[in-house]
DNA sequence: CGATCCTATTTGTCTATATAATACCCGGGC
DNA sequence: GCCCGGGTATTATATAGACAAATAGGATCG
């Protein structure tokens, strides 16, 4: 009966509970590995993968010699999905259109390579282009591609493919950094979103790339009565449904 | 010399190298644990561990049997790191002051109650704050306070440390959901944070919680032009500075 | 041809053991 | 008293070996 749970799983969620319910508090010191594997009758690997997974989670602070303590309360972490735009907008239930605007082969404003890293100037490629949602523009999407790392994208018709998709599939990246502010609309971002000059636009602005390889920078702009940005709920109380 | 790194790290990011690459593909088989183990040279434990944490890391997809395909790129999960208040002020090289606005002991409408998961209608705290940052202020705070979990908050003096804080020192929590999302600034709003009628501001709803517990609610109200959200590399690939 | 069973492969967990790295602690020398 | 150095507790990594659990794919049977 017992024998469906891991006991190394056994073993971390009885200390993950200790510290959720403040059994053991911050600073506490946790019993040693050896110990431990005496209290839960198993050896000290199986207690040794138990602590490591709970440091990875960052619940832990282990140190040789000074033994495992119970980490400061973390400010936090918060884990936000960054779905494609098309599924975002069809969970939403509302269809998806998208809409190319422009394409051009030209040297970007200093800020723009430098965010690139690009060194001198060099040309790069931009795409410009809507994602509707139903019968409003959900997102205004104003992309810089760096053809260092990405040659190929001067001969992709982004007439029919969106670049992120393009990008999604084609490009090889590993992470992606954000920065998410509340902008009030100028003229022209306000005529092409649509919405009334001054409203408030949610903008990401997004920096594609691996490791040392900027690939693309996005600047993205939705009015702010149609997008949100929801937060997962953090990694280890998924299972607490 | 070549001994300082561990070897199931080397193991790891050799493959995580071959797939972000791309010389292995989605869908694509990874060789066996017992081939890896010859190729390298280890135990099989060690080539296990070196899989497991690209699993876990969502790089690949294990089946018994099966094996270890590559997994299909992910649609990416981005993290934000939500720090306290006074550090991220402070990080900008302002000065933080917190100035107490309001303590009322009431039923919130139904919608909070919802989202505390109460049944009824009883009596929850509430209460109300700025946070400045030098001469502008950066965030208007209106929290509600889960009695039922935390009933010793009817006694803290909330002039003197912010909810935020007391939460944060003495209140159970594991989770935190979050949503962003931009707004005009109403007439009390705008008054508030004391920008004008119609700016953008960047709104955080705040929903802090224990596995079932819902220990508060807060609505965080910022001056778009003073806050931005920035993400966090991804975790796998901090390391490439 | 389809359903069912078998089996070999592959991953998942666990024990026992060994060595290395680290940092705390205590004691000696001055 | 204070600094330095060795002893030692504790974690980190690794190996070898074992069995369990899942399952893909072939073999068998109706």
């Amino acid at each position: 009966m017992s024998g469906k749970i891991p006991i190394y799983q056994v073993v971390k969620e009885s200390l993950r509970e200790k510290i959720d319910t403040g059994i053991l508090t911050t600073g506490e010191r946790i019993s040693s590995e050896e110990e431990l594997a005496g209290e839960f009758g198993c050896s000290r690997l199986t207690v040794h993968r138990a602590l490591r997974e709970l440091a990875d989670e960052g619940l832990v602070v282990r140190r040789r010699r000074a033994g495992t303590l119970v980490a400061p309360r973390d400010s936090g972490e918060v884990m936000f999905r960054v779905p494609r735009i098309r599924e975002e907008i069809e969970a939403l239930g509302l269809t998806y259109r998208y809409e190319f605007l422009d394409r051009r082969h030209e040297v970007p404003r200093s800020a723009v390579l430098k965010l690139l890293r690009v060194e001198g100037r060099r040309k790069m490629l931009r795409v410009v282009a809507r994602h509707w949602a139903g019968e409003r523009v959900f997102q205004h999407e104003d992309r810089w591609l760096n053809l260092d790392i990405v040659p190929d994208a001067l001969d992709v018709d982004f007439g029919a493919a969106s670049a992120y998709d393009w990008l999604y599939e084609h490009a090889p990246y590993s992470c992606i950094d954000h920065e998410i502010s509340a902008i009030t609309a100028d003229a022209r971002t306000a005529f092409a979103l649509d919405v009334d000059e001054g409203a408030a636009l949610l903008r990401i602005r997004r920096l594609t790339h691996l490791t040392v390889r900027r690939v693309s920078y996005a600047v993205l702009s939705h009015p702010g009565d149609l997008f949100t940005v929801r937060s997962e709920t953090r990694g280890y109380s998924l299972n607490s449904s």
